[in-house]
DNA sequence: GCAGAAGCTGACCGATCGGTCAACTACCGT
DNA sequence: ACGGTAGTTGACCGATCGGTCAGCTTCTGC
């Protein structure tokens, strides 16, 4: 056994605290989780949760907050950022952001309103309202702006919520759903000037 | 005072506190009410809200059931209607349903996965996917999956959850925002035909 | 006027919640 | 060999949960 080379038990509790408590916050909710049930499923006692972490709000900070960091850096650079391709960037950024933090964004969707009063879901909903905000003001036409409401939101359903009425093996693999999403939504945004025809009745 | 016109007394409890609950689910969801908090939100006791509802589980389902029933409906038509606008019709009509039952859509997809023990959410879950699947067979392209995943995920999330983070006075009005959602989801889900490339690469 | 049903409520129950605390174990440097 | 620290745990706390029950008021049919 080597000395340090292996997180053998160091950080290996509190991560597996961590990954078990994500879970059930995403898939049963913040408030309908008990520490109880975050031990049980990790395999310690509720206790050494409590050790690890001083409560149950900061482990759901630990839990979400690098995704939302993230998720601030991707709309930082969209707000302030080149203005050639912006719009494109921001949709594909926020697609792999999606992809790779599939049960931080579905705590955040599921819990994103009623758990206002938390300091890290203040952070994300305030996040989530200045890219709204911004996509209101430059697309002033309601049907842009319900374009992009579709595209985002329904991204992020597909990759949470949605995942729970298909079954297992129908899933696509992860590249080919990046892929046709990645597709869908460059269609579904694409300036007017690149569309068919604009609106028939 | 009339004996029956008006139902000054009769049904109003039963409502106001069903009226209630649904505003709770869907704001903090299901396991996060209490039957305290519908209580006081409506002007009642707990033990009132208890005395017209056998149980929390009962006034869930007496709060979602129409929109479920509803939806059946809905689906049924599709899965058995014409096939010359199939698609077309349900996207229209799952649309206005969405919009004409929102509360109880909300309080679906945040519990939806999590409260299927429910036997009335698991009735719900098991339309949705029966939805799901008829896409799956008829579209067997991914991207088409994903175009129409995208489509009622987004649709439905951009009028329950996504709510939440938009100021209410920019709000656009009812009957515009349905007008833009029909028409961006029929021009996302129109089939290939209408399309303008289909699929480069 | 009066019996009885309907509506409503406070008191109460067992269970579970998040969180505290003291004690035990295992491993560390010296 | 030993003191100290990190990790883990069961016992316990007050609060709140969903739900029961007996009793109170109010309205209604006769």
């Amino acid at each position: 056994m080597p000395t340090d080379a292996h997180p053998t038990s160091r950080v290996r509790a509190a991560d597996e605290l961590k990954q078990a408590a994500l879970e059930q916050f995403a898939t049963v909710g913040f408030a309908a989780t008990s520490l109880q049930h975050i031990a049980d499923h990790a395999g310690y006692s509720k206790s050494s949760v409590l050790y690890h972490y001083a409560s149950k709000e900061a482990l759901l900070e630990a839990a979400i907050e690098p995704a939302i960091s993230e998720f601030e850096a991707v709309l930082d650079d969209f707000l302030l950022g080149g203005r050639s391709d912006r719009r494109r960037r921001l949709v594909d950024r926020i697609v792999d952001l999606l992809l790779e933090n599939r049960q931080a964004v579905h705590v955040f969707i599921i819990q994103g309103p009623s758990l206002s009063q938390l300091p890290i879901i203040a952070r994300a909903n305030a996040a989530v309202r200045r890219l709204a905000e911004a996509i209101n003001q430059e697309r002033e036409s309601v049907t842009d702006q319900v374009r992009f409401g579709v595209a985002l939101g329904g991204a992020a359903f597909l990759l949470t919520a949605g995942r729970a009425f298909v079954d297992d093996d129908h899933l696509p693999a992860d590249d080919e759903l990046a892929a046709s999403l990645h597709a869908v939504l460059a269609d579904l945004l694409a300036p007017a000037d690149r569309r068919s025809t604009p609106t028939t009745d």
